[in-house]
DNA sequence: GACAACCTGACC
DNA sequence: GGTCAGGTTGTC
């Protein structure tokens, strides 16, 4: 599903749902190339309290009550639903985590990329060393300044990579661009000062408009109540090749950039 | 940088 | 049959 708007809005929910909760029961349906885990996994959630849910980047945290923690990425398909005693899984459910109070969540994962870890909580900050700030919190300065050394790359490459600036992803990447009026095909080491700092206030503006909306139900994102977000409904570039641009009704371009699908505006974006 | 890989499904 | 999909990682 994700990108920081899409999992933040899961976090809460996650958070708001089972921290201080104990996890009683777990079922595996289906493991996968990333979960070679297997039987150790069971034994190494079962019986702990939650502390709460973070996020860094697009990561999970699930944080127990000593500071160890199980990581969750979702990638492109997973989900976290919660479900009644009566439900019945469905061939993508990979597991079924059963906490105090009968609380019940599913994790399921479409194509499979997604993974759950439990980690120390040294283990976690390494994990999560490497990501760069988080644009919600990071200042316009520090955000600008992560993309000038970067340097001569696409800039909606230096957008995608989380080393640079955490959680922006495909959706955003092109709808800062276009906010921006930067052309997704730019390096970075020729854009103005001026245009990295107009880049940064727009990503951190979309994100935060995102958010606001419980993220972009484009594909097959869905909220932990199955609900999706609304954000899709505002996106101006992004899935709108060949429609008219909102701005100047000249047609949206899709061309491949970073090996990614990409949407900008030939006119509104220099 | 480009490209393949990890997987499944939807759509043309 | 081919192409595409909110991601990431490891190869040339």
């Amino acid at each position: 599903m994700p990108e920081l708007p899409e999992v933040e809005t899961v976090r809460r929910q996650l958070h708001d749902r089972i921290a201080g909760k104990t996890i009683r029961e777990v079922l595996v349906f289906k493991t996968g190339r990333e979960m070679p885990i297997g039987k150790k996994f069971i034994p190494a959630v079962v019986g702990r309290r939650l502390k709460g849910v973070e996020r860094r980047a697009k990561v999970l945290i699930f944080r127990f009550a000593d500071d160890d923690a199980m990581l969750g990425h979702l990638k492109m398909t997973g989900k976290f639903l919660f479900v009644d005693e009566d439900y019945v899984p469905t061939k993508h459910d990979r597991m079924l985590f059963v906490f105090d109070g009968k609380t019940r969540m599913i994790w399921s994962d479409i194509r499979m990329f997604g993974y759950l870890k439990v980690v120390t909580s040294d283990g976690a900050r390494e994990a999560l060393a490497h990501y760069g700030p988080e644009p919600l919190e990071a200042t316009l300065e520090e955000l600008a300044e992560r993309l000038k050394s970067t340097s001569r790359r696409l800039i909606k490459a230096a957008l995608l990579d989380q080393t640079v600036i955490a959680g922006i992803g495909n959706i955003y990447a092109d709808e800062s661009l276009f906010r921006a009026g930067i052309r997704p095909t730019r390096t970075v080491d020729k854009l103005t000062s001026d245009e990295r700092l107009r880049l940064v206030t727009e990503v951190k503006k979309v994100l935060a408009e995102s958010l606001a909306q419980n993220g972009t139900s484009a594909n097959d994102y869905i909220d932990t109540d199955g609900k999706k977000g609304g954000f899709q409904n505002l996106l101006k570039v992004y899935g709108r090749g060949g429609e008219a641009c909102v701005v100047c009704d000249r047609p949206i371009k899709r061309i491949v950039a970073a090996q990614r699908g990409t949407h900008y505006c030939v006119s509104c974006q220099k």
